[in-house]
RNA sequence: GGCGGCGUAGCCAAGUGGUAAGGCAGCGGUCUGCAAAACCGCAAUACCCCGGUUCGAAUCCGGGCGCCGCCUCCA
């Protein structure tokens, strides 16, 4: 096995040896959300990317500390207030809100650190001063701009030169800058917008200051890991590095981390074409855990295109591996030993999967060695029903599973009551359980037909029946 | 225009030099009262096209076609 993490660094566009500043201790920061609308599919994918790095990095030894902002002051936010007449604060408190359950419900653990703009703001000033105090920046009524000219290294994150980036280019001609490319640092308020008192007068932080001075006071001037869609790489990340590294001299960030962005029939899934879709929204029509795989079936860097036929399909998948785990969960001990090809089988998805997430957290890699495993443990309960091999198996399962936060509910409760949510079906337990008792009397009389037509009627109610040696289970169907 | 990326069977999707994981859907078989699930098997001549490098390329290089993202708020 390699013994060494192998992750895909924006900055130097190749796989590098994940190499901590320190001993076994990463640091981990990812943008959070701007919160003035409910949390997509897009904030999801990248909160469950980062989630199961940081699950991952943990498993295998590594001491994590991981911080998301809240961006909780920005024209967004304004604009938002201005169009429905809801104060600034009263709007990031309702997002703010939403997207910590949201993300709790989509299993994503929570970080060591969430910090909030607008209560780092002094910090946000102080960085400010000393970034002008260096040279880097300036102020121009009342607005502080970073002058990306001093900065020679300015565009390295996303390969551009600052003169190409003029060209042909929508730009904002800000009689107040210098240079069209510098970039707000802070801005003068208007009559009724929020506001802070501060050295340039009162006004609030620009976008893309807050993570530095967020991820430096939490993380440290220098830390290993920062994440993101990839739509942020710029500006806010190359603007970020340009202020970081300004006020402090020191390489700001070792690793890039960037996930792919979800698509929409092969569009970008964005505000302005419309086609967002809601994690809650999702949530009301799929389980938690397949809207996962959904995301984990592909490598987190590529584009994810999203429509419901996949997701029914990755539910399906999600069932199958459950289905199997219920299988063998039902098995009882008969006194064997052993299963020598399933032992084989467990070795060999040991290894796989734990590469496959070395090798740049690979999880659409990992997941079909589970699905691999998954046959071997069917293969293995037809033969021997309940072995300790199985249940080496079953242990190996629940520690993959935890990685990627997939498989951690009962099996019974996922086939049942988590679908029965999900589903538009109008029947109780108790509705279910009597028929499925009625019909097994028939079944004793051998009234094959009473009995047909009472399945034949859950069928029809989206209930699935199976008659297995100890009984008759049901499901919901997919 | 600049930068980045993508194009693998019916659909989804791994795979950066040695003759192609996995899932979903389909077909046949075993099992079953019949089903379901599971297993076994099948199928789809699966690597966008054309050149090149190589003993050997889905994988490297060049060219082309198609699609997408960023360059403007965005995870």
């Amino acid at each position: 096995m390699e013994n060494k993490i192998r992750i895909y660094n924006t900055l130097s566009q190749k796989k590098e040896d994940l190499a901590p500043f320190e001993g076994k201790k990463i640091r981990i920061y990812v943008c959070g959300p701007t919160v003035y609308s409910s949390a997509h599919l897009g904030h999801a994918r990248a909160a469950v990317t980062f989630d199961v790095i940081q699950r991952f990095l943990k498993n295998v030894g590594y001491e994590v500390t991981y911080a998301r902002n809240f961006t909780d002051i920005d024209d967004k936010i304004i604009n938002k207030s201005n169009e429905t007449g809801i104060p600034p604060q009263e709007i990031a408190r309702i997002y703010t809100e939403e997207y910590i359950e949201d993300m709790d419900s989509l299993g994503v653990q929570a970080p060591t650190f969430q910090p909030k703009v607008t209560e780092h703001v002094p910090e946000i000033i102080d960085l400010i001063k000393t970034i002008i105090d260096r040279g880097y920046a300036y102020q121009s009524g009342g607005d502080v701009f970073f002058s990306i000219k001093k900065f020679p290294s300015y565009g390295k994150l996303s390969k551009r030169a600052p003169d190409e980036m003029l060209a042909g280019v929508r730009i904002d001609i800000n009689e107040r800058k210098e240079d069209p490319l510098d970039f707000a640092l802070w801005k003068g308020s208007k009559p009724g917008e929020p506001w802070w008192e501060s050295p340039w007068g009162q006004g609030r932080p620009g976008w893309h200051i807050e993570c530095s001075t967020m991820s430096m006071k939490y993380l440290g001037s220098s830390f290993e890991l920062h994440g993101g869609g990839k739509d942020l790489i710029f500006p806010h990340h190359e603007n970020e590095i340009a202020q970081s590294e300004a006020a402090t001299g020191v390489e700001f960030v070792r690793y890039w981390v960037h996930n792919g962005l979800i698509e929409i029939n092969r569009a970008k899934m964005s505000k302005s074409i419309g086609n967002i879709i809601n994690v809650r929204e999702a949530l009301t029509r799929w389980s938690k855990e397949a809207i996962r795989l959904f995301f984990l079936s592909h490598q987190y860097q590529n584009p994810a295109d999203f429509s419901e036929d996949t997701m029914d399909e990755n539910e399906s998948a999600l069932e199958r591996l459950y289905i199997t785990l219920k299988r063998a969960k039902d098995q009882k001990n008969n006194g064997r030993k052993g299963d020598s090809e399933l032992a084989g089988n467990l070795n060999k998805f040991k290894t796989t999967w734990i590469e496959a997430m070395y090798d740049d957290f690979n999880t659409a890699d990992a997941l079909g060695n589970l699905f691999d495993l998954a046959r071997a443990i069917n293969r293995s309960i037809d033969s021997f029903g309940w072995t300790s091999t199985l249940e080496e198996a079953l242990k190996e399962v629940r520690v993959f599973g935890s990685v990627l936060g997939i498989l951690e509910l009962d099996p019974k409760d996922y086939l049942q009551r988590e679908k029965l949510s999900k589903s538009a079906l109008e029947m109780t337990e108790e509705e279910i359980k009597q028929l499925i008792e009625e019909r097994t009397a028939s079944r004793k009389e051998k009234n094959w037909k009473r009995a047909d037509e009472i399945r034949d009627y859950l069928s029809s109610k989206g209930i699935l029946l199976e008659d297995t040696p100890q009984g008759t289970i049901w499901r919901v169907k997919s």
